[in-house]
DNA sequence: AAAATAAAAGAGTTTTTTGTCTTTTATTAA
DNA sequence: TTAATAAAAGACAAAAAACTCTTTTATTTT
C-alpha cells in the first residue's frame, strides 16, 4: 500500500509529535531506535520532511526533530502525497493512465468507492490527533 | 497499492478470460498488444499465472493462453495473492510485523475497516463476472 | 573562542523490481 | 516426419527503492 519509505515517515512524524507534546525535540538515533528503523535511512527522510515543512528541526546540541503548533495540523494524506506522491489516493488500481469516469477501466467503479474511503480517513486524521492515540500507551510504532 | 507486475496480471487475466468466452486462445503478443504491456514481462508473469493453474496454456500452432470453466471461478484477490502476497490484505498500514488486535499501531482500527472493504471486494469479484464487464465495450484495459 | 553536538548534504552501495533476450520443449499442420 | 509455431525456462540488463557512510554546516555549551 505505502512505500517502506512513507511507512517509516509515518511513524517517525506520529513519534516526533508525541515527544513535541511535552516540548521535547528529538534526535535522529532516538527516532530510529523508538520506531525500530535503520538510523541513516530515516535521517534521509527526515530531512526530506524537514524541507517541506512538514516537521521542524534545530541542529546543534539540545537540536533535534519537533513539530509546531501548525504542523500538527497536517494529516496523514500530507505525509504520504510528500513521500508516495497521489497516485495511491488518485491513479488507477490497474496502473492505467487514460483510466476516467468516461473510459473506465473494468475495475473503475468497484474501487471509486474504497480509494475515496481511504483517502477520507488521511485527510481527516491529523497529527495532533495521533499525538493522543499514541500518548494512550497501548499503540506500538515498532520499537519492540 | 498494488505491483506494476500485479497489475499487469490483473489485465492480462481479464483480457485471456475475455477471449476464452469464445473458445479463442490468444499468444503473449496478442495479449500485450491487447493490455499495452511489455511482451516479454508479460510473457513471463503469465508463466507463473499459469504454473500456478490460475490460467491454462498450450504450446505450438493454435496454441495460447485460457481460461477453463473452472479458472473463472477465480476471484481478483487470488490473482493478487498469487503474484503480490497477502501483505497488502492483511498486513500492517505501517509495516509492524508485530501489530495485532492487542498490540496495535496508532492506525489499526482505523485501516482495519478499509482493509476489510478491500479484501471483500477483491474477493468477491470473479472472473467470470469481469468476463462480461469488459465485453461491454465501455471498458478498457490499456490497448490505447 | 574552542569543543562538542546534531542535522544537512552529498555520494555511494545493495537489493528488489521491472524489463529484455536467447535457448529449449511441446504441439500442430503440412 | 519435418517445419513452423508458441509457451517454458533460464540468464541477463536496467531502473528504482532501500539502505549506508562521510563530510559539511549550524548551534550550543564550556
Amino acid at each position: 500500500m505505502f512505500s517502506k519509505t512513507c511507512e517509516y515517515a509515518i511513524r517517525a512524524v506520529i513519534f516526533i509529535a508525541r515527544e513535541s507534546k511535552d516540548g521535547r525535540r528529538v534526535g535522529v538515533r532516538e527516532i530510529a531506535q523508538g520506531i525500530g528503523s535503520p538510523v541513516y535511512f530515516i535521517a534521509k527522510i527526515l530531512q526530506e520532511l524537514s524541507k517541506k515543512g512538514i516537521i521542524q528541526s534545530l541542529k546543534g546540541p539540545t537540536g533535534g526533530f519537533y513539530m509546531d503548533g501548525q504542523s500538527l495540523d497536517y494529516t496523514l494524506a500530507d505525509i504520504v502525497v510528500a513521500i508516495d506522491g497521489d497516485k495511491l489516493l488518485t491513479g488507477c488500481a490497474l496502473g492505467l493512465n487514460e483510466c476516467s469516469e468516461k473510459r473506465p477501466c473494468p475495475l473503475h467503479f468497484e474501487f471509486r468507492h474504497i480509494r475515496k474511503e481511504l483517502h477520507a480517513l488521511l485527510a481527516r486524521t491529523k497529527l495532533s490527533e495521533l499525538q493522543d492515540k499514541f500518548d494512550a500507551s497501548i499503540f506500538y510504532l515498532g520499537s519492540k
